[in-house]
DNA sequence: CAATCTTTTGAGAGTTACTGTCATTTGACT
DNA sequence: AGTCAAATGACAGTAACTCTCAAAAGATTG
């Protein structure tokens, strides 16, 4: 979403078809709905017939733009942030270091862009168990795109044991990171909690 | 279900009633059928119907006995040999090196215990997309019960948040290893595999 | 051992998240 | 204006649950 959603980028482009035009309107339309009655009535309290109704769109449309009700919520556009950020690190830095900071100025970018998504979306995501379970199983597809990335970096083939086991951690950690921050009411400098959070990692784990 | 649905606990437990014994019964035969079931239509073709009708009960017993048909998969007893196991360790040890021993010990004892069923989880796990959204969940879970045991040892209050990241770095990466190690057939020597990916993790992440 | 009490079970109805199909609508392009 | 392709909506169907209630079966007591 991010991006393409925004108001901001409605009138970005004046060379996209009316058709495409739609379909942004219509998948905002849609998410912003679910959002709203999210907020309302709760996640599970909130079926997707009514998500439909209040976007003033068919059932099927909404699962045209949503295969799954999950993905309403957890669709971003994070993952070629972090990659752009991570490639964009000089070769000679470490891949620990090349990881801290790329995940530092993504997760930058990322607040300067839309906290008030970043919010809703980590708050459902503590809330809502089939959302914290979608998130997890989304991680894990971003963790092979930063294993194929850092394979090109070491010169390791992308399914290294050791590669995998590094990347795993990471957003493991980072996710709990986040999680911490929820629970704190999301007042908190989060990019000064990652970079703790970094910290441990990179100390052994030691307490 | 472990030690509970274990051929050899049939005659461990002369002082359970007819009722606690016929419920150990239809427990396992439940599982029995969907593990046969799924082995041979895979999981996502195998409705639940079938599972009950399979194992000669009415859908709805299957349903009373596993709330969701992804915890006839990865309803374990895995959690509190964890917890033994790591309270055993000697107080002065770190944190890390208890975590370490903790861990070996319990996995050495779950693949004595039962390396098929090990096997047969693993498998589904690494597979259904389902199951491995809700076994990070599970995780969740255990990773609580860990901060908990870790806190009393190191006299930190079980919401730290360098606790949390501790914790959920490590199940991360034992996951992450466990995946590999049914990537690779599940021949290697897990206790070793389990090994390393510790020290790729006390270490620092380094690679 | 019979009567009662409690727990377990099965049957059935209802909800919701999807999936697939098909006719209709609506931009796009000539 | 007319044709073509894509988007939409209506509808039927599946499967994972949830709830309720009555029947069956083990436990308990006199």
């Amino acid at each position: 979403m991010a991006s393409a959603e925004t108001p901001s980028a409605a009138q970005a482009g004046p060379r996209l078809g009316l058709r495409e035009r739609k379909k942004i309107q219509t998948r905002q339309a849609i998410r912003r709905a679910a959002y709203r009655l999210f907020e309302q009535q709760g996640y599970d309290a909130t079926p997707v017939d009514r998500i439909a109704e209040a976007a003033d769109v068919s059932p099927s449309t909404v699962f045209r733009y949503f295969p799954t009700k999950e993905d309403i919520v957890l669709t971003d556009e994070y993952d070629p942030v972090l990659e752009a950020a991570i490639r964009a690190r000089p070769a000679a830095e470490t891949p620990v270091e090349a990881i801290r900071q790329g995940v530092l100025a993504s997760m930058q970018r990322i607040l300067d862009h839309d906290v008030t998504e970043l919010r809703q979306r980590t708050r459902l995501m503590r809330e809502v168990p089939a959302l914290r379970a979608r998130a997890a199983e989304g991680m894990t597809e971003s963790a092979r795109m930063l294993c194929t990335v850092l394979a090109e970096r070491t010169g390791r083939p992308a399914d290294d044991i050791e590669l995998r086991i590094v990347v795993s951690a990471v957003f493991a950690a980072m996710n709990e990171a986040l999680m911490c921050w929820v629970e704190q009411g999301q007042t908190g400098d989060l990019i000064a909690l990652i970079g703790r959070t970094l910290d441990v990692l990179a100390r052994g784990l030691t307490l």
